[in-house]
DNA sequence: AATGTCGATGCAGTGACTGCAGTTAACACT
DNA sequence: AGTGTTAACTGCAGTCACTGCATCGACATT
C-alpha cells in the first residue's frame, strides 16, 4: 500500500471516529462539520473529499460491508429455492459487529438525517438482493416486482431488529430469525418466544 | 369554516400543487423554494409557514391520509388474529389514488430527499401499526421487536409496490395482496401470476 | 370601536455543500 | 539525482435550505 493511500485512509478513520464519537456525546444537530473536521485535524473542506454527507460519516464501512454481502450471497446461492439462503447471509451479516456498530443504531433511533442515511445505504443492499433473487425468479415484470417487495420486507426486518437492539436488551439475530423464519416458513399463530440473549455475560444497564 | 382558515388552506394547497409541477416538470434539484413560492405568489419565508422541508410539499396529504389509516385500523380489528385485517387496510389504502399520487411515486423512484421524506412519513405508519399490534400481542419487549419488524415489512412491501407503479403498468394492489398473502400465508413455491392491471382502458404508454 | 389573534412578510443569520484555484509532498520516470 | 506528474489537502467565495425575530395588516371577538 502506497503511502499517500495510508494517509487517505487515516484521515478518513479519523474523521468517521470524531464524527461518532460528536454525535453520541454532542448530538448530531449539535455537531457542525467543522467540529468534526477541527476535531480530527483537518479542513472542513477536507471532509467533504471523504464523505459526501455529514450523515455518511456514521457509515464508513458501508461499501465494504455491501460488497462482503454480495460475495456472501453469491457463495453457496440455492437458486431453485433462494429465500433460505437469503435469510441466512442476512442473519450472519447482522451477527458482525463491532461496539462501534451498536453506537451507530443507537443514534438511528433518534436521529433522522441518520435514517434518511441509512435508506440510502439500503438501497445498495435492496439492489443487491433484487439482483440475487432474479437470478433465481428471472427478470420478468412479475418476478422484479416480487423481489423488490421482499427485498424491502427483509431488509425493513433486519432494520428494525437492529434498532431495537440498540435500544434494548436483545439479540438481533435470534429476533430476527424468528421473524424470518415465520414470515417465510411458518404461520404465525405459534406462542411468543423469549428474544433476550442466551447468556449474560454483563448486568444490563438502564 | 374562517375566511382566515380558507384563506391559509389554499395558499397551502397552491404550494403544493405548485411544487409538485415543479419536480416534475424541471427536477426537484432543479426547482429552489423560492421558485415554489413565487410560483404560487407567495413569498419564501411563507412556505416555511406551511410545510417543515421543500420536500414535505410532495406530501401535502400526509396527516390526513395517516389520521384515515388509524381509523380504519380501528374499525373492524380482530385482535385474536391481527394479521388479515392489517393487511386489508393496508391494501384498501393503496387504492384511494389520485392522478396526483402517482406522479409522486415516480418522483420517489429519482429523488432521494423525497425518499427521505417518505421515510419519515412512514414512520407515522409504523407507529399506527405498532400501536395496533401491541393491542394484540400485548406489549411485552418480544411483543413489540415482532410488531416494529412486521409493520417495517408490511410497510416495505407496500412502499416497493408503490414504486414499481410509478415505473410500470401494474396494479399495486394487486402486486401487493399477492406478496403479502404469501408472506403472511402460504410457502413461496406457487407459481407466479401475473400482476397486470385486470382491466386496461387506455392504452399503456412507454 | 377597541382589542386580540394570526397569516404573511422582510431581514439577518447559520450551516451543509459545491466549484475553483492553489499549495505541497509523495510518486513515477529517466 | 533531477524533473514532471499526481493527488491529498486547503482557502475562498458562493448557493440554498432553513430559522429566529420583529412587524404589518386583515380579520375575529367583545
Amino acid at each position: 500500500m502506497n503511502q499517500r493511500e495510508k494517509q487517505r485512509l487515516e484521515t478518513r478513520r479519523t474523521l468517521a471516529e470524531h464524527a461518532l464519537r460528536l454525535f453520541r456525546d454532542q448530538g448530531y444537530d449539535e455537531t457542525t462539520v467543522e467540529d468534526i473536521a477541527s476535531a480530527a485535524g483537518v479542513s472542513p473542506r477536507t471532509f467533504f473529499l471523504h464523505f459526501a454527507t455529514k450523515a455518511a460519516a456514521a457509515f464508513p464501512d458501508h461499501d465494504e460491508r455491501v460488497a462482503d454481502f454480495i460475495v456472501r450471497l453469491e457463495e453457496g446461492a440455492d437458486h431453485s429455492n433462494p429465500l433460505p439462503h437469503l435469510c441466512e447471509i442476512m442473519l450472519s451479516g447482522l451477527g458482525k459487529g463491532l461496539p462501534m456498530r451498536r453506537t451507530r443504531y443507537q443514534l438511528l433511533a433518534k436521529v433522522q438525517a441518520l435514517r434518511d442515511e441509512d435508506s440510502r445505504t439500503d438501497r445498495d443492499y435492496e439492489a443487491a438482493v433484487v439482483a440475487y433473487l432474479t437470478k433465481s425468479w428471472g427478470s420478468s415484470l412479475e418476478a422484479r416486482v416480487r423481489a423488490n417487495a421482499i427485498a424491502n420486507a427483509v431488509l425493513g426486518v433486519a432494520r428494525a431488529c437492529l434498532i431495537a437492539w440498540g435500544e434494548e436488551d436483545i439479540d438481533p439475530q435470534r429476533a430476527c430469525s424468528e421473524i424470518l423464519s415465520r414470515m417465510f416458513g411458518g404461520p404465525f399463530d405459534i406462542p411468543l418466544q423469549s428474544l433476550q440473549r442466551a447468556p449474560r455475560r454483563s448486568p444490563a444497564r438502564r
